[in-house]
DNA sequence: TTGAAAGCGCTAACAA
DNA sequence: TTGTTAGCGCTTTCAA
């Protein structure tokens, strides 16, 4: 690698000092001549030269840097949150790291870590729940918020939806369409507030309808465990009329591939409902019943809090909750 | 914001220089007391230190980030090349910093050359194809990898696929399958030598089979022009057996969606096919046919490329191409 | 209107 | 085994 151009050399090559030059750089013309702007000017165009963001950092302590760490980039979630919030920081001016934990806490420290050490000014992060206590001193320092995770750490924001509530709606709406069981299909919820409050919400529903609970763990990539579960809603649907009501649009995703197979009458012998809408739900026949979240304006709201807050404005600490609703397809039908 | 702790704050407490203290940091123990290794470790451990990566980036010049241009962050394309891209980058202690270009040339350059600024190491990018002189320079300073654009620019790496070869063997096979009409639903191709290519395959393909092209222009977002398209259709699948074939799997889903509505006898009465294979491909009946393009082997790729040049390897320039494959599913069937 | 020089936090000769 | 010191490229204070 050939040797950068400097801030040096366009300052030898204009005839100038650095302090001018930086100057001209930080668009201060106002006391400045115009010969030298020009010549200056000249001198950036013919070397090409392009300043160096890190010394520029490390100086005056801004990197306008901000990190994201998501479990997987590939969700629909994550993709919809990410967009919007790049959107929005771009919009003022700010570069986005993105990173993936996978859900795995010690990655995930580690990862905020790196941003840490590479100065990034604020952070927004799917945490798995594991590192708390690190964020909480995080959050002193610079803003972070937590995305999709109603954690309370002080000075820090939280952004999510109402889980429960809108699971319990959903629920409670397909039991009064009609479907005496209700199958609810979740991976394991253990430590996960989205899942737990998700399926809270459909066991307030069958408390509230005086309906027996159907809870079926399944763990994606696993057939065995879709079978098994599915096995469970053909011995419900000789029974009554029922519905499959699954965690998250991936879980659906994996569940979907068997359900049609086994030839239900979609929605008359099975209907089917989910959180989350993937970007299929209306490709197929009947367009799913489902959970719409506000995805990007979480990413919208993320930013907003993150652009306000480097501005220098005060912006209260807390969880917000951004509603989503239930969206009825073809694949749920009254009796 | 408090004032960060610095490597000097940790020298202090310690007892000790910088140097050691760098020297800790950066593993190298081999030379260096028992004693004072611990001492080191307490204190960075109490004072709660992490190192400043612009400052090392700045000293070292190392950033060990990498950035990426994605014409856009949702696009199944660009979310399977990042996923595996990033992948890669990290298990070779990489940072990524992803940027969207929504497929402007100016916003593209703005955004290389804000990554310059931030002296990434290397850039993988989606490129317009307005930048290619610019690209050119920058190749000489750094590794460039073109992703999914096939053009020819000095020292840079150009990962693609055949396009106008697999377009122009799906396109055969449709007329193989007995569809005497296959029409060819594209957006604007000007340019963008993915659409060209595939264009390309599918207009040799009819020279081949001696079968007039039909080719019909559609915007994204704009319903009009589907319908407009789907008439033209409408109007080849009264004369003989027809099928549809979009240039990617964006259009295929605005496409889908009026089809459906339309009541069409798939695949008899029409044949679906579409370059690009969404996740929902197995999920719509009947299960496209499709052309399934290797992503993550392109991120992978990329991502190699990249980090054996950053490792001083030397890697020859060029296009490379990995090739893609027709995917037979139920939406396609012989006479 | 311009410049000299200190220093941001770190690394790596070189010296001890 | 450890320390001194000269920068990396930039901004900014203070002086001219």
């Amino acid at each position: 690698m050939p040797k950068r151009t400097t801030i040096q050399d366009v300052a030898r090559a204009a005839g100038v000092s650095v302090t001018t030059v930086s100057r001209y750089l930080n668009g201060r013309y106002d006391s400045m001549s115009e010969k030298t702007r020009e010549k200056i000017a000249a001198v950036i165009a013919e070397l090409g030269y392009r300043p160096n963001a890190l010394a520029k950092g490390l100086k005056a302590q801004r990197t306008e840097t901000v990190g994201a760490i998501v479990v997987n980039m590939s969700y629909p979630f994550c993709v919809g949150f990410l967009r919007a919030f790049s959107r929005t920081l771009g919009e003022a001016g700010y570069h986005l790291m993105v990173a993936e934990s996978e859900g795995d806490a010690r990655r995930e420290r580690q990862l905020i870590e790196s941003f840490v050490a590479n100065r990034v000014e604020a952070i927004a992060l799917q945490t798995s729940g594991d590192n708390n206590d690190y964020l909480a001193d995080l959050a002193r320092e610079m803003p972070v918020v937590l995305v999709d995770r109603a954690f309370a750490i002080p000075n820090a924001y939280a952004i999510g939806t109402n889980n429960r509530d809108v699971s319990r709606e959903m629920a409670w709406q397909l039991f009064d369409l009609g479907y005496h069981w209700v199958v609810y299909l979740t991976e394991d919820a253990r430590g996960i507030p989205t899942r737990t409050d998700r399926l809270e919400g459909y066991l307030e529903a069958c408390r509230v309808a005086l309906r027996e609970p159907v809870v079926m763990r399944v763990r994606r990539g696993d057939p065995a465990s879709f079978r098994k579960a599915l096995a469970h809603v053909a011995a419900c649907a000789c029974k009554a009329r029922t519905a499959v009501y699954t965690a998250n649009g991936l879980v659906l995703m994996e569940c979907y591939r068997s359900l049609r197979a086994l030839g239900y009458q979609v929605p008359d012998q099975l209907g089917i409902a989910t959180f989350d809408e993937p970007d299929w739900a209306d490709l197929v026949d009947p367009p799913l019943t489902c959970v719409r979240q506000p995805v990007e304006q979480m990413g919208e709201t993320a930013g907003q809090i993150i652009t306000a807050r480097l501005r220098g404005e005060e912006v209260a600490s807390g969880i917000l909750v951004v509603p989503s609703s239930v969206v009825m397809g073809g694949s749920t039908a009254r009796d």
